[in-house]
DNA sequence: CTACTATTTTGAATATGTTTCAAAGAACAA
DNA sequence: TTGTTCTTTGAAACATATTCAAAATAGTAG
């Protein structure tokens, strides 16, 4: 989600209405690349949105996600993550800090899936996740 | 995990006492290849050991882990899946039944992951999981 | 076999993250 | 401006996991 507006259109275009929260959670989410929890997102708009609630951020969260404006990511057991950068990449935990890092495909490519083995399983979708201290950690 | 005695046997090495209950826990797990949950185990054990706890589950799953004889599969967001065979394979979550097939590396490779990358990122281990319909969900 | 000690189990309470719900509010088309 | 439909809200409910102190037990030593 690298554009406000793009996401914008794409509510509109399937009916649905362009609210104060839900511009400020895209504004949130735009070109973000903190791996924000719905707890974040909260946290950032809290003070502007006194009133906001989590019932709000979830339901947008999530149709963001329908949309394809944006990517979950269970890396972490128990807390789901958003990802508005939605080209495949692989992510990275610090298991000490809690950062999460993308780690692009020129680094670690995408494990090759044979056709008759994406047939076998009904594969549509995967991720790889990689876990570890990330260099502010290890000291 | 396909040898209760050798996990028997690890646990006493490490002063860790063989009660009734881990003892049950680690029959449910041996050669187990379903990917239970926490809430799994108890079902299967609450008729035998009644008043069995989710609190003794999960230390129990915990230190099956700690000794290396148990893996979390963290595919389903939300919920701990674990996993007796621990030798490196990927996982696929069938988005309609819940059901979590292994898929091994004969099917798809680990991703190669330069030195220099795991150098970089700090990277300790890593995680492939696959979504999709399986067979049976795929009518 | 008995007594002792450290570990373990238990049930209840608590924590955390997420979802549901119905009422009130707001967007937007006519 | 009005009406319809969608959205937001706060509270309650829900699901999973963890903590805690008291009671129970395994394993050791005598």
């Amino acid at each position: 989600m690298d554009n406000k507006e793009r996401v914008v259109e794409k509510l509109k275009s399937r009916g649905l209405k362009i609210t104060p929260q839900r511009l400020a959670i895209i504004e949130v989410l735009e070109g973000n690349r903190s791996h924000p929890s719905a707890e974040d997102v909260y946290k950032r708009l809290i003070e502007r949105y006194p009133t906001i609630s989590y019932a709000t951020i979830y339901k947008t969260l999530e149709t963001l996600c329908e949309l394809g404006e944006l990517m979950e990511v269970n890396i972490e057991p128990h807390k789901k993550r958003y990802d508005p950068f939605t080209e495949p990449h692989h992510h990275f935990l610090c298991v000490r800090c809690g950062k999460i890092d993308d780690i692009p495909l020129e680094e670690v490519p995408m494990p090759p899936v044979p056709d008759e083995v994406r047939d076998k399983y009904g594969i549509v979708g995967m991720c790889v996740y990689f876990y570890g201290l990330c260099p502010g950690c290890k000291n």
